[in-house]
DNA sequence: CGGGGTAGCTATACAGCTACCCCGGTGCCGTATT
């Protein structure tokens, strides 16, 4: 063991040019390299992806990193090729399927030491052959919170993850993230197979973060009250939306109001438009971004000084997530919040459109079963089932775990999945009651966060308790939150970067997006990627 | 759930009201088409 540390310490400063390491990583390392399943739970900011990267060097085999976003993919691979590793690729849908098959060959011949892939992917046979073939030393989960945030709807190949594990061999499971209730910290253990010795946990409190809520009337009032802090707040921020009209709406407010350096993020807009937004407020050129909850994960910028919620979002977590963006560089922030108890109609709405009833439960099965093809079209899906492809795919996940359905691929015709052997009207019943236990879980997510709005205690204790944390000598005076007292003067005296002028080089889209994408000159060329 | 838009009525105001319908977020994947 002794010699084990002297190793991490050597690797620590040889590949990092870190000193000493941050709390909770060498405890997370040790324990992973003696083949123990962990999980950590650390704040934003405290280091979460040295955790993994630090073993793939030492460890003989590969270094499996599981990541929600391709954006965050391309990122660290970028990175660590700048820092000079040669040893790291990835796997997902922005690879042709020539690249894919080049890939699987170089992983097979033990090319790559680190190597990062969407869930989905996990779910393809050729790369789970390939990986079991490689063998792999460490599978990394990086945001695991979106096991359950994602898992059991929107991405249900989150929930697969354990039996991927399993077929891969079973190495060591590390799962990371900043934001976890108990019941998800206990899902995470559960479905990994991590003892509660093997749980390493930081408070998730942030110091400098304040916390201001402020109820309001009516939609006009919403506005002026954030005209009102957009002008007074210093530094560069994020104002986070519900709906994709709502921000074009608040772009369109903060214009007519002199707010110029703004733009806005939501998943309805090109890929390319969103990275180069994204990229642009990484380089402070534009001071403000008001988003959906599209924007935000992985965007690693350390001095943004405020995060205003136009509309509070469903969860406690979404919102500890958002407000967590703020001053990673460990100066004071400000999360200010307007609301308005007609805002809970967004988020009931979309509970009500995503719900499936058991009568729609029972249509899905009788179609899936009574079609000889084996084969459901996307045109079925609505003229039939009067269902999105979300919606298919976690029937699909539910039927499966139901043993209606063996298995399930998506091919160019649609759904071609094989029957099971499960009874129907059994099936039917569990996948109901499975689909309708999703759905009240959210509501209780979405009640303990307009709870959290209401109540008058500390904000702040408040959230800790939510999580299950101890909240005893919390005490910031005037940068606590709007129920302990706040000086909200105090950061409009907090000023970020000012923003600057871009080269014209720096404009080139064509540059950014190379850069940022690197898809043409990937793998095969190796530097650009 | 409830805001916003629209159709339709009233009955003589180029408006005003009501009733009704629609819509609302997150990203992989694979495929065909722009």
């Amino acid at each position: 063991m002794q010699k084990l540390r002297g190793q991490l310490d050597e690797a620590l400063v040889r590949y990092f040019g870190y000193p000493s390491f941050r709390p909770g990583q060498r405890e997370l390392i040790e324990k992973l390299l003696q083949g123990k399943n962990v999980l950590g739970l650390l704040a934003t900011g405290g280091g979460k992806s040295l955790i993994y990267q630090l073993p793939s060097l030492i460890l003989p085999f590969l270094t499996l990193v599981v990541t929600p976003l391709i954006s965050l993919m391309v990122d660290q691979v970028q990175k660590l090729r700048q820092q000079g590793r040669r040893d790291v690729a990835y796997v997902n849908s922005a690879l042709n399927p020539e690249e894919v098959q080049q890939l699987l060959r170089e992983i097979r011949s033990g090319r790559y030491k680190l190597l990062y892939v969407s869930p989905e992917k996990l779910k393809h046979p050729a790369v789970v052959a390939a990986l079991r073939q490689r063998r792999v030393s460490l599978f990394a989960i990086d945001e695991a919170h979106c096991i359950s945030q994602w898992g059991h709807d929107f991405r249900t190949d989150y929930l697969r993850l354990p039996s991927v594990v399993e077929a891969v061999g079973s190495p060591p499971v590390l799962a990371l993230t900043a934001t976890a209730t108990a019941e998800v910290v206990e899902e995470i253990c559960r479905l990994f197979h991590i003892h509660r010795d093997d749980l390493v946990k930081q408070s998730l409190n942030r110091p400098n973060i304040a916390y201001d809520i402020q109820k309001v009337d009516s939609e006009q009032e919403k506005r002026e009250w954030l005209l009102h802090a957009l002008a007074h707040l210093g530094g560069s921020g994020i104002v986070y939306c519900s709906t994709r009209e709502a921000v074009e709406q608040v772009v369109r407010l903060c214009r007519e109001a002199g707010i110029d350096n703004v733009h806005g993020y939501h998943g309805g807009m090109e890929a390319m438009e969103r990275v180069l937004i994204q990229e642009q407020f990484l380089r402070n050129q534009l001071r403000l971004i008001v988003a959906t909850n599209a924007f935000g994960m992985g965007v690693d910028k350390p001095d943004i000084r405020f995060v205003l919620h136009y509309h509070y979002p469903a969860s406690l977590e979404a919102y500890v997530q958002e407000v967590g963006r703020i001053g990673r560089d460990g100066l004071p922030g400000y999360a200010g919040l307007v609301y308005w108890p007609g805002d809970t109609a967004i988020h009931q709405g979309l509970l009500r459109a995503e719900s499936l009833s058991r009568a729609d439960v029972e249509k899905f099965l009788q179609v899936v079963t009574g079609t000889a093809s084996r084969t459901i079209s996307f045109a079925q899906l609505h003229t039939e089932l009067g269902i999105g492809e979300t919606q298919m795919r976690a029937l699909f996940f539910y039927a499966e775990q139901a043993g209606m359905v063996a298995d399930v691929v998506l091919t160019k015709d649609g759904y071609v999945y094989h029957l099971g052997t499960g009874e129907q009207h059994i099936a039917a019943h569990r996948i109901a009651e499975e689909l309708a236990r999703v759905r009240q879980a959210k509501l209780e997510k979405l009640q303990a966060m307009e709870h959290w709005l209401e109540q008058t205690g500390c904000l702040r204790r408040a959230i800790a308790a939510y999580f299950g944390e101890q909240a005893d000598g919390l005490t910031y005076d005037m940068y606590c939150c709007s129920h302990c007292g706040l000086d909200r003067s105090y950061y409009g005296r907090q000023t970020g970067a000012a923003a600057r002028t871009m080269s014209d080089k720096e404009w080139d889209l064509e540059q950014v997006l190379g850069r940022l994408l690197g898809r043409r000159s990937g793998l095969e060329s190796g530097g650009s990627l």
